[in-house]
DNA sequence: TGCAACCGGATTTTCGAAAGAATTTGGAAT
DNA sequence: ATTCCAAATTCTTTCGAAAATCCGGTTGCA
């Protein structure tokens, strides 16, 4: 692995994190320091990093990280139900017997993680396996490109879940593994019509529940921090 | 405007108008000499267009322009029509006057440019007005991500249309500038239900076209040409 | 005071060379 | 003739420094 893939790995994940503030300025002499490289693999990872629009540039003004909006929130959010409930709909109609078991075990492990509590509880593996869950419904859906931009959309979205969930601010009365359960069901008897309803349903359940807190946060979690 | 960008877009370019073949490799000191400039600015652009999918990068062997298959062209297009049906729906909804002199503007200068022949017919003016056409369609979409999966999907199924057009192998017995007028119409008209029933069908006919002009043609437009 | 030009430091961008990795070549042994 | 190994070559990747640009503050002038 180069140092370039290292230094994108590394960037990507600290931006996602909320490690690397929204809107806060990432000067090379700084990158270079945190992740110990030159400048040449640090302003490759940018490139890529701005194409995928984590990361904002301006000419002969570096790079920063992109800010958070409640507008992309929403945008983002739309776009996943519109290219996911379609993914779903061909995942189901292609999947085989693999899709389908790949499906069971990432819902285990999810629900595994979910239900600990106190130290064995650890949101960045809970995170994980709830990415994993929902690629595995996506997974037969056999278009690259629909992949492609679920993950995109994702990773967009989760840099709004990540503070809200370290806030431990999700809003009570919902049972999200449940709803995982019923969706999954749905997928695996090949209930294309209740599935995608199912998946649409559940998102935006959670968009009104991060927007939700986002509100009652004042909007502290998608303030620009220019430093730090 | 800096060299690594101006590099982008000459490299983009070449890419999308075929310039670079699919396949092709894209070793630094042919680049360098061709667009005159260092290798960083290169490897920077070329980033970029990785996370793009126009290049494929592989670890320590460098860059590749992306080959192109009928597998992608067909998921490409699939994916157009899902994500444009939508734009259009939204557009329909959001669009001001402006958004509606821009469509009758593009399609005026499109038909225009479809209307001249011999030495004024130019197939770039042409295509960069089918583009604009088709993006002023999507303008008040009011959504950013849909606007860049859009474009990206756009760049990716071009590739497959120009060496077509190059060839004028596009099949007879159709009137594409009828289907760009009633489209056109329908959208003005507010009709969002017939607009993207038509942008659909018109995806449809091309996909159909540009595979039956891709077979005629033995698939040698698709064929990798690792040297050229 | 108001304003424009200008300097100095900080930062990005680019280059050229060195370092590192893969591929090819050529030759020796089987 | 074929296989294997090592040297040579080609190419990518990375670094460090030089060049170019931006930003903030200050000076000079009306």
């Amino acid at each position: 692995m180069t140092l370039a893939e290292k230094a994108y790995d590394a960037l990507r994940h600290d931006i996602i994190r909320g490690e690397l503030a929204p809107g806060r300025p990432l000067r090379l002499a700084d990158l270079s320091q945190r992740y110990g490289m030159g400048f040449s693999p640090l302003r490759e990872a940018l490139n890529r990093l701005q194409a995928e629009r984590l990361v904002m540039a301006e000419s002969l003004r570096g790079f920063r990280v992109a800010p958070l909006s409640l507008d992309e929130l929403h945008d983002a959010m739309a776009l996943r139900i519109v290219i996911e409930t379609e993914a779903l709909k061909a995942s189901i109609g292609h999947g085989d017997d693999a899709w389908a078991s790949g499906i069971v075990s990432a819902l285990y492990a999810l629900n595994l993680q979910a239900a600990r509590t106190g130290g064995e509880a650890n949101i960045w593996t809970l995170e994980a396996r709830h990415h994993a869950f929902h690629r595995a419904l996506l997974a037969a859906c056999n278009s690259p490109w629909m992949m492609e931009f679920f993950e995109r959309l994702y990773a967009a979205t989760e840099r709004y879940r990540i503070p809200v969930l370290l806030a431990a601010a999700l809003p009570a009365g919902r049972d999200v593994q449940a709803e995982h359960s019923a969706l999954a069901q749905a997928t695996l008897d090949r209930d294309a019509g209740k599935a995608s309803a199912l998946l649409d349903q559940h998102y935006r359940r959670t968009v009104d529940d991060l927007a939700e807190a986002i509100r009652a946060n004042d909007g502290d979690i998608l303030r620009v921090r220019l430093f730090g």
